[in-house]
RNA sequence: GGGCCCGUGGUCUAGCAGGUUAUGACGUCGCCUUGACAUGGCGGAGGUCCUGAGUUCGAAUCUCAGCGGGCCCA
């Protein structure tokens, strides 16, 4: 048959995304075989698959299908996670409202819509992208038989006391009047203003004047010689007039200010700790809205910046505030509105947070790499607070809790009542004081309490099976290190007490052409349909193999496309090439199909070494680096000869190049599933994806098979070269080519240069002279240490015929330092040069081989 | 503020349990249409391996310091 000259990417891949089957990709729940279960994270349905999810999808479906090659019942779902504050901004945006002036389910009906329809267009990218997922284990976070075992998790967690709710300072933004995790607050550098001023006895020094009415002591440093005698006694603050005491602390920096700290609730997380250390009162000076309270008197009701800049004003008319410097500080920000965060004490649900549970867990764990892991360490070393779970939002997963009209008793729903929305539902049974009144509770889940449950989701947890815990694989990016590989392992211990994972593969953040990272404000932005569109989804698949290193930051550039194209092209020329000559049937090898089945056999056992290891560029470019070098640029050029010819060694070079194309296209399955899938078809009636990773034939593994065929190759090529330095056409005759070599079997090089070849033994007729002499450092240095430097200038003023005969009688004898030293003779190497006797021939020299030749 | 990673020809990068011609790709220059491929083949030019100090006979590679860059904490 025939193949067209050129590889059309488009139609081809939509060919096979047509006619494949889902059900290849399906888990088997009764299998056999070992099961390969990955944790694939549930994106967010924003509607667009950007390149940073493309390129995690790329690395799982990478493993996924080779792990299914390998014999494994694999397991690559996908799931969305679907609540979240961006959709409920996108629904008020959309249909003009907030979500105060529709119901709490009217708002929640718009918001799912608006995900399934943006679930639908990622599907299809998934799809063109040839995603090898199991889709009859999808599963959507929104959905009541998901969310009603995210609540379940949460009546789990409650009642085993790892869930509970206290009135406890919380970050909170109070733009979008919700509390949020520590993973949600993000710092910015700002500059602002440490104001000094004067209490009644002391001096001190704040930037958050406006807090002043929620100052509940002050604190210095018990080794500060200038306060020593103030501790224990009170000070009147100024503007509000209320007293409050003099404490002691070694947190207190002496350097800093007047080396007095005003504690106010709550200025920031080290006011938090020392309010709990030193047991102080609560003085609520800033509201949820963030407006201030009444005890701020005159400024009640300003916002903190409003009060700040007023109360500055009133202080300095008043001779208070005495100064002011500049200051550099970090500022923690609401990661969604970036307004600035304030701590207050609110009524919240948290989740306990165990922390050295989470540090063995992270410990039973493979990291890929392994220097991810310090990021998961880190941050739970310095978690002070537990995690708030609860937010003042709509589209989430409900707490399933109720408060008691009467007596005011929280009541938590039973297992069986889920899933249900307690703001909608009623519980069935009434309140422990009789009364069947009750207010459901508004608050709703963080959405990480979906998302933390995917592993045991995907294992069949609360399914009607055995969980299949641990799974295997969680791919993700070292973004999410923090909040999902972090929840994701607390979730999983304090539910089944198993770690979720055996690996966790981390990949890179995408950076755009320009080196920073990818974003839209940047305009360096490309979508993966873009890149499809143009060049074939093999070919963006290729880019996220080789761009970098597995966990490395990898940068999108179009020529790295182009040249997955590119290579794309010369395998289908090298199969085009191929076709007709092809033979499953084996003949007795010549040397140069030797040479490359050793090096086919050696690239398998790379490649499958490196996919264990997760190295998916190393792995392609090994297989990149054989085909084009080894297999194309000299394989195929050295055994045309015999493949046109019809002598003996044909059947041989038919049966070496089927065996090339056949186990190339099984390396090739993972990366590029189309091509692959296009060229197998010409092989065997199967998918190319239902066939088994090659196996590597070690016996084919030969090192004097691969001398001999690099010495062949190299001959050629100096023969090749040779021509080109004399402008003869490559494929012109010579009139006679001599090899002084070990080489018995000169045909392919016969061939390839079209020209007679006479192997000869021994040496030419020329004269081989010593020109020169070199130290082996590595022989060298590791014998004489310290004296190798010596030696090397001594053998520099040494005279070269003489050393080199001393060479040829195994020891030198050479004045170091004044002093005679005898060296082995291995410390050195000798240099030859073939001199010429003015003969009309040209001498090439190849290693030990020598060429003449004669035109 | 905390943390992680990285500085190698014009660009991107390999090498980094130390050994003297530093890998490859893209670009660039020259030559070549040979029966798979000009989206190709062959050949060349191009590098203070960020800086400084240290360890060592020997450092791109190890140690320390500094400078610079990137990213995460969405």
């Amino acid at each position: 048959m025939e193949l067209t000259r050129e590889y059309d990417p488009n139609t081809i891949e939509e060919k096979w995304m047509n006619t494949w089957k889902d059900s290849m990709y399906y888990f088997d729940w009764d299998s056999d075989k070992p099961q390969y279960i990955i944790d694939t994270p549930p994106p967010y349905p924003t509607g667009n698959f950007h390149i940073g999810n493309a390129l995690n999808w790329c690395y799982i479906d990478f493993v996924a299908r080779y792990k299914r090659m390998c014999g494994f019942n694999v397991m690559f779902p996908e799931g969305w996670d679907c609540h979240g504050l961006p959709t409920e901004v996108k629904v008020e945006e959309i249909h003009g409202i907030t979500k105060s002036e529709v119901s709490r389910q009217d708002f929640r009906r718009m918001c799912v819509e608006l995900t399934e329809k943006n679930i639908g267009s990622m599907r299809k990218t998934l799809r063109r992208l040839a995603f090898s997922i199991d889709w009859s284990n999808e599963y959507i976070t929104m959905k009541p038989e998901y969310f009603g075992n995210t609540q379940r998790s949460f009546v789990r967690m409650y009642d085993s006391g790892m869930i509970y709710q206290q009135n406890h300072p919380v970050n909170w933004c109070p733009r979008c009047e919700t509390a949020i995790a520590f993973a949600e607050v993000e710092y910015d550098s700002r500059t602002t203003l440490l104001n000094y001023m004067n209490f009644d006895c002391l001096k001190i020094a704040t930037t958050r004047p406006e807090l002043l009415a929620a100052c509940v002591a002050v604190a210095i440093n018990p080794e500060d010689e200038r306060y020593g005698d103030k501790v224990g006694r009170e000070v009147t603050v100024p503007v509000f007039g209320h007293r409050v005491k003099i404490i002691a602390d070694r947190e207190v920096d002496p350097s800093f200010g007047t080396g007095v700290v005003m504690i106010c609730t709550f200025g920031d997380k080290q006011d938090v700790r020392w309010w709990a250390e030193h047991g102080l009162p609560l003085r609520k000076a800033i509201d949820k809205t963030g407006k201030m309270t009444v005890i701020a008197g005159k400024y009640a009701g300003m916002s903190s910046d409003e009060c700040k800049k007023a109360i500055i004003e009133d202080m300095k008319n008043d001779g208070i505030i005495y100064r002011q410097d500049e200051l550099g500080q970090n500022v923690g920000l609401c990661w969604r509105c970036k307004t600035p965060i304030e701590i207050i004490s609110e009524k919240q649900w948290f989740v306990k947070i165990l922390h050295d549970e989470i540090l063995e867990t992270a410990n039973e764990l493979t990291w890929v790499p392994d220097y991810m892991k310090v990021r998961l360490e880190n941050w739970t070393k310095t978690m002070e607070w537990d995690w708030c779970i609860s937010r003042q939002r709509i589209f989430a997963t409900p707490i399933p809790a109720w408060y008691c009209i009467e007596c005011g008793k929280v009541m938590v729903a039973k297992e069986e009542w889920l899933p249900l929305d307690p703001t909608a539902d009623s519980p069935p049974e009434p309140c422990g004081c009789g009364s069947t009144g009750f207010r459901g509770e508004p608050d709703v889940l963080d959405t990480w309490m979906d998302s933390s449950i995917s592993a045991l989701n995907v294992a069949g947890w609360l399914k009607g099976k055995e969980p299949r815990l641990p799974t295997q694989l969680r791919p993700q990016g070292y973004d999410i290190i923090r909040t999902w590989a972090f929840y994701t392992i607390l979730r999983s211990k304090a539910l089944t007490g198993t770690r979720p994972w055996d690996t966790i593969l981390i990949n890179g953040m995408v950076l755009g052409e320009d080196g920073h990272k990818m974003s839209k404000s940047l305009n360096n932005f490309v979508m993966p349909e873009e890149v499809v569109k143009k060049y074939g989804s093999d070919a963006f698949r290729q880019w996220a193999a080789v761009g970098g290193t597995t966990g490395s930051d990898i940068m999108f550039t179009w020529k790295d496309v182009v040249a997955g194209s590119r290579f794309m092209q010369k395998l289908w020329s090298i199969v085009r090439f191929s076709m007709p000559h092809i033979s499953p049937e084996p003949a007795p090898l010549k040397p140069v199909d030797r040479w490359l089945l050793s090096k086919l056999n050696r690239l398998v056992r790379e490649a499958t070494q490196k996919m264990d290891e997760h190295q998916f560029d190393e792995t392609f470019k090994a297989i990149r680096g054989f085909t084009w070098d080894i297999l194309a640029d000299n394989y195929i050029e050295l055994s045309k000869s015999r493949l046109y010819g019809d002598g003996e060694g044909k059947q041989a070079a038919q049966y070496t190049l089927f065996l090339a194309v056949d186990i190339l296209s099984r390396l090739l399955a993972p990366f590029l599933p189309y091509f692959s899938e296009e060229v197998y078809s010409y092989l065997g009636d199967e998918s190319i994806h239902t066939q088994a990773w090659p196996e590597v034939d070690e016996s084919l593994i030969n090192d004097e098979a691969e001398s001999t065929g690099e010495l062949i190759k190299e001959i050629t090529a100096s023969i090749r070269r040779y021509k080109s330095e004399h402008g003869i056409a490559l494929n012109a005759p010579l009139g006679r080519i001599e090899i002084y070599s070990s080489l018995s079997d000169a045909s392919d090089i016969a061939g390839a240069t079209n020209s007679e070849i006479i192997i000869k033994n021994g040496t030419p007729g020329f004269e081989q002279v010593s020109s020169g002499i070199k130290p082996d450092m590595k022989v060298l240095g590791k014998t004489y240490r310290s004296k190798a430097k010596a030696v090397v200038e001594a053998l520099a003023n040494a005279d070269i015929q003489d050393i080199v005969k001393q060479v040829e009688s195994g020891s030198v004898t050479l004045i170091v330092d004044g002093e005679a030293i005898t060296l082995d003779a291995l410390c050195f190497k000798v240099e030859k040069e073939v001199m010429l006797e003015g003969k009309a021939v040209d001498v090439l020299e190849v290693s030990d081989s020598i060429i003449v030749i004669t035109r």
